[in-house]
Parts: C-alpha cells; structure tokens; sequence
DNA sequence: AAAAATAACGCAACAATGTTGCGATTAAAA
DNA sequence: TTTTAATCGCAACATTGTTGCGTTATTTTT
C-alpha cells in the first residue's frame, strides 16, 4: 500500500488553503508559494489531497477548477454534494455547506454524483455596488 | 447590428447536431465533420450557435465541454436551467429537460445562473452490466 | 446581373492548463 | 545509520481554446 508523506511543498499548499476563505485555482496556489516547488509539484500535490479527501476539486461554468478545503472530514461518509457559488464579479467560488438541492430522476438512471453550481452576485458584491 | 449567414459549414454542424441524441464536444463534431473545414471555424460558429440559442454549452465535472441542441426555443424566456446527466461509464452527456432542483439559498446572494449536473450510469449502460 | 460591403474562413502562431517519463532527492521505516 | 520508495524538478509533450490577418464567399445594394 502506498503512504503518504509529508513534504515542505505539502505543507505549503496546506497552509495556503487554511488561510483561505474560498476556493483556490491551480494558478493562485502557484502564485502564493512563490517558487516554493515546481509547477508540476502543485499539479501532484493537489491530486494526493484529493485523494486524501482533505480538499476538493470544483469544476467552474467558465471552465476554471478549483480546489477547497474539506469541512466534513468527521463524517463517516465522505460525500462533497454540497453547493458551490461562483460570483460573477469578484470570481470567488466559496462552499455552500448547506445547500444541498432536491430533485426528482427519471428512471432507470443510477445517480452516485451530483454538481450544484450557482452563479451570480456574492454578497460582498451585492453590498458594494450601485 | 451583425448579421448573421448560412455557410456551408455551418450547415453541416447543426447536421451533426440534428442527428445526435446526446451533447457533442468540439472534438467529437470536428472528426464527424470530417475536414468540412477548419477546427478554428468549428470553434466560431458553436460560439454563434450559442449566441443565437440554437445550442447550448455544458461544463461538465470532468472538464471537458459539449454542447447540445435546445430543444425549448419556443418560450418567450430562453433560459437553460435544465439538468444535465454524465454517464461514467459512456462518458455521454444527455439533458434532463424535466429535471430542476429546488433549494434554499442564504440571505444575501443573487442568483442569475445555475448548473445543476448529475453523474453515473444512464439507463443503457445500467441495464447492459452485470 | 454586377458591384460593394462585410461576415465568415483558413492558416499560422500563441496561450493556458494539465500530463508523462525519468533520474535525483528526501521522508519515513527498518 | 542504512534502506526503501514516495516525492520532486525538469524537460517535453498533449489538449483545448484564442487571436491576427489576409482571403473567400454570402448577402445587400446599385
Ligand atoms: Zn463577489
Ligand atoms: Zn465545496
Ligand atoms: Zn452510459
Ligand atoms: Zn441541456
């Protein structure tokens, strides 16, 4: 089985993510180590969390990924059907822990994941505008 | 104002689109479209087709982009706030025109937009698998 | 029908994002 | 301390999408 270790570009990322409120891209991680390890290194370093269900990975609309924190590592199911918020102004994308959507499926369809993005105004945005 | 014209091209990607049940990607209508013309040029004209809301776009959980017919151009509001279903088996994307989530947001967020995708098995490849 | 206007095109070049292979490091176990 | 293998850095590559510009072709005007 293979262990997970801790490194210093680990370590790093894990505290970018700590001091963060939002969700981070590749690139912004990137841009805060500030050379702290490669390029590549973050790519990896990002997918062993994910795997370790530490943060989690949130497609964006626009194409963009990003990465969260985890919240709910106590559960005994580690399942991320949360919501998440994209802001169209200010393009911070923040967990919304509580909004989880109800539906109804067609049959025969065997539903194991679901995104719920929304976009539009934060309200740090809607507060400060005209 | 802009007007737009029916190319030769064009026609043959909302053929393509005609004949597909499911969402395409650019790749897929690139190789079905077999040197009709330039990768380039299939880029600018799903970007029309978008535009004019003769197809829509999904970013899906992977990544990866399709696009896909609307099928409601009739309403007098043409909002696309349908769900989208991802097979993982198939990897096809289908719209679930029927299919819309309810949810509570918190105070202070203006929603225009939602994205509402769900993944796992469509209803072929859950009855074609042991 | 011919001429004029401009939407659309092809091509080349570029950018952003992510992946892979491999030899060198280094954290953790023995 | 030595050994093991997870992690790293670097270079190279892949995919997806964008942009500029001279050319082509559709549509409108004459
Ligand atoms: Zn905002
Ligand atoms: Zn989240
Ligand atoms: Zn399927
Ligand atoms: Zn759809």
């Amino acid at each position: 089985m293979k262990t997970t270790r801790n490194t210093t570009a680990k370590t790093a990322v894990l505290e970018v993510f700590e001091n963060s409120k939002t969700a981070l891209s590749h690139t912004e991680i990137q841009k805060q180590l500030n050379d702290v390890c490669d390029r590549v290194t973050i790519y990896r370093i990002l997918d062993r969390l994910v795997n370790e269900d530490i943060i989690h990975k949130i497609s964006n609309l626009d194409g963009t990924v990003k990465y969260a924190k985890c919240n709910h590592s106590h559960q005994r199911v580690h399942i991320h059907n949360h919501a998440h918020f994209s802001c169209e102004n200010c393009h911070e994308i923040t967990c919304l822990e509580n909004v989880k959507p109800s539906y109804i499926m067609p049959h025969n369809y065997k539903v194991n994941e679901i995104n719920f993005t929304l976009s539009g105004l934060c309200p740090k945005c809607l507060n400060s505008n005209i």
